[in-house]
DNA sequence: TTAGTATATGATCAATTACTCATACATTAA
DNA sequence: TTAATGTATGAGTAATTGATCATATACTAA
């Protein structure tokens, strides 16, 4: 019977148990990945890599990145939702900053691991 | 002239400029993107912490995921071509494992970016 | 060899994503 | 108020992604 053969199928009942009571929280797994996606993307890892030097504005980073201000203002947004940059105005001009040291620790660890 | 006015609106071009010469090269900032991805995804992160614990082979990392085996295979080649995992065969069945510890770090580190 | 089990992989498709374009909003200066 | 500048945002679109299904491969046992 198919549809009992994924059951039959669990080589180590025990270890399926073990990493089951060792899970995370499905909602804290969304997060997580969520989290990871900001860094996911060469645009996006280049604004945080920047904003670790000091905080820019939308057009700073346009021209940094080569790329629109409306598309650099996309990612930015992405990169507020979940609070990973922070604005402050001056007049017209928004100058965005990082939120958090973590941020630029985590660059840093992967970094290590890619470089080998 | 519109094609100039991009020039222009460099506010701060001593800023674009130090971040220029602090930028990575553009082959690392993929590499790290591509790395990053490998955790963006709520499969991936499960798997990644799964095999935190202790390796697992693929129809169990399936039956703790509630997903099919092939989705797991699928995944679990994206996570090999870029080395985060490495297998051992044992007769029919093979057994999956990280390949560094830096990558249960990450997790880490950004668990306690999430919890505040 | 054959059949059965464990896993891998290619094709396909729906969902997501990252951009562009047009437009809207916010601020400043005239 | 008007016009100009800096930025935000919604719609639309091409590219990417994550899953499914069917098939292929690798190993084991008979």
């Amino acid at each position: 019977m198919p549809t009992d053969r994924c059951q039959c199928r669990i080589v180590h009942e025990q270890q399926v148990e073990k990493a089951r009571k060792a899970a995370l929280p499905s909602a804290e797994i969304d997060k997580l990945a969520q989290f990871f996606k900001a860094f996911a993307d060469p645009t996006r890892l280049k604004i945080l890599q920047a904003l670790h030097q000091e905080e820019m504005c939308v057009c700073d980073l346009a021209a940094f990145l080569g790329v629109s201000e409306s598309a650099v203002s996309h990612q930015l947004r992405m990169l507020r939702q979940i609070a990973l940059v922070a604005n402050r105005r001056e007049g017209p001009v928004l100058y965005y900053r990082l939120t958090d040291a973590h941020i630029s620790q985590l660059v840093l660890v992967a970094l290590d691991h890619i470089r080998e």
